[in-house]
DNA sequence: TTGAAAGCGATACCAG
DNA sequence: CTGGTATCGCTTTCAA
């Protein structure tokens, strides 16, 4: 690449450094108090047409975009909230409800973020969100303890908001009842006559937040009857499947939990291949309502669950901002129905 | 809710405002400088062990942590790596990549962020990212034309890298042949003797990005042969592959190239459901290479597409934001490949 | 209606 | 080795 040297063509235009808002208000000839009035609409003072209009211009010519971090600093506050990123993917029902919260908060004006914190664990995770000063942070299941709300709190945050399966001190709280998913999954296969029930716990590690509760659930369905609960780890990949599938006959079992429609899928699939009926010698049962469990033959049974709807926690969210004072709420959501179809 | 009064209980642990640095100098007897050397661990300077010591416990004992932005602003610069947080589901492949990347980041001291800019189209959007003054900016296809890569540039980020299937004016770009994808998948179908090819076209309005060039791929694979192209609109939904497997007879199409593998799935069991039989009477590829491919009977050909490893954009990110200067690198991944199974 | 100036929190230069 | 202090960009009183 020929490169011209600076000193030789100063009129190339060279990265001139970013505009602030003093070249604007020298650009337009008024001072920097007038182009902040100007341009945020300040409606406490009044700014006469013509200047007004000299200040947009110059701000439009410069390319003048305000630096959030100045504005924050200043303001004492920020409009941030701030979800940590699941490390591992979490599922579509998951990532439909993260859209749409993050375009409820945005209607109410908040800036949405998601922050990978990847390789963080605990408090160290806290701290390292705690030093953008978001107004609220998300935390999906698992991801904060109460020492980390604490350490959150006390560094501004107004409102620490945890998704997940229990409560955590000093945060609101979305649960979503998990245990309930495997629950009505453990009553359902009961229900149909089956006793010996196995359930899958994925061995991607990321979801054992999500597949301990279920298995427990399924556990206290059907505690005290005469059937038992047998735990079957399941990487999701078809080689695990097919091993699992393998060993089919000495576990004996004649019904399935399989943790949700995508792992249903894989093992639906190891089991006919291996032989082995479905639902005539093992009921399946998956969870999340994809449609992908319509489309499988036999189509799938699977456990349905509402979250709630991205505004409702929004609104929730922008409560606990404006009034950081109020004691944590806890909602809860276990509104798990089982979706009965041909595989059990 | 019973709410005690401030007034009346000023006893319980009200929010006092949030410690700073000058507050950690109080509390261990030295100056704010002297803070700020240790919490860096500047090398420049030699602080006494004791002093050390102290300043850490003061920092612990307030719960001291730094403030993001006013660093930023007095630095000049940010470790800030903004992503636009996709607005649809991409899919599995995809976020898998997203994770990595930001794996790789975090590793090389980036602070990667996904920044939900919803409703905001182009330009509004560059701008809002150009507020956070970015060192990066990673943006996936079709979020951005060049004027917004000025706008970026203009306000300090040292480096813009677009993820997609053309070049951006000043970007660095990252191209990924979604178009040989389909050329690969149209030339075999060709290849198997097929002649009248379907290529579905999800409805979906944020794959359109994707689908186009997959469409146009398939396209210039046939073109100049005797094979017809038919475009086959399908939302993501049972009823819909349903309505469009009724009117299979009248297509008249002998193979089809589903977008992906979840569309295949989808528009493979409508055809079963129609009585139209998978490879016999119409050949089904999709693409993606996704492990349920593997899972459908007949298990579906597919086109499986290599990303690059994370690392490597990173890497491609950090020597950008090291030497802005330098010109935009281009980089292609068109590793398109067929794996062939049982349903073509 | 506009301008001057203080100050948000952290850092890095220059003295001491 | 440590302490003042100017500075980053912006908003917002207070005066003019």
């Amino acid at each position: 690449m020929v490169q011209i040297p600076n000193s030789a063509a100063p009129a190339t235009p060279q990265p001139r450094s970013v505009p602030t808002s003093a070249d604007v208000a020298r650009l337009a000839g008024v001072s920097r108090a007038t182009v902040s009035y100007v341009l945020n609409n300040t409606s406490a003072v009044r700014i006469s047409e013509p200047t007004r209009r000299r200040v947009h211009e110059a701000a439009k010519e410069l390319g003048y975009v305000p630096h959030a971090a100045a504005r924050s600093l200043r303001a004492g506050h920020s409009r941030l909230v701030l979800m940590p990123a699941p490390s591992v993917p979490i599922g579509p029902l998951y990532s439909r409800f993260i859209n749409e919260l993050q375009w409820a908060l945005s209607r109410l004006d908040y800036t949405v973020v998601q922050y990978a914190s990847v390789g963080l664990r605990g408090d160290e995770a806290a701290r390292a969100w705690a030093e953008l000063r978001p107004a609220a942070v998300l935390v999906p299941v698992g991801g904060i303890g109460p020492e980390g709300v604490a350490v959150l709190k006390r560094s501004g945050a107004r409102a620490v908001v945890t998704l997940g399966t229990e409560r955590i001190e000093g945060a609101h709280s979305l649960l979503v009842d998990h245990a309930g998913v495997g629950r009505v999954a453990g009553a359902h296969l009961y229900a149909r006559g089956r006793r010996r029930i196995g359930v899958v716990v994925p061995e991607e590690p990321g979801l054992k937040v999500f597949s301990k509760p279920r298995l427990d659930g399924v556990r206290s369905a059907v505690e005290g009857t005469d059937a038992s609960v047998t735990v079957l780890p399941l990487a999701y990949e078809e080689e695990s499947a097919a091993r699992l599938a393998a060993r089919w006959p000495e576990l004996g079992l004649d019904a399935v939990f399989a943790f949700n429609d995508e792992y249903a899928m894989l093992l639906m699939r190891a089991l006919q291949d291996a032989g082995v009926s479905v639902p005539d010698d093992t009921a399946l049962v998956g969870a999340d309502d994809l449609v992908l469990g319509r489309l499988l033959r036999p189509s799938l049974s699977t456990v349905h669950i509402e979250l709630p709807a991205g505004r409702d926690l929004a609104e929730l969210v922008d409560r606990a901002v404006r009034n950081p004072g109020a004691a944590p709420e806890t909602h809860h959501v276990h509104e798990a129905t089982l979706v009965h179809r041909d595989s059990s």
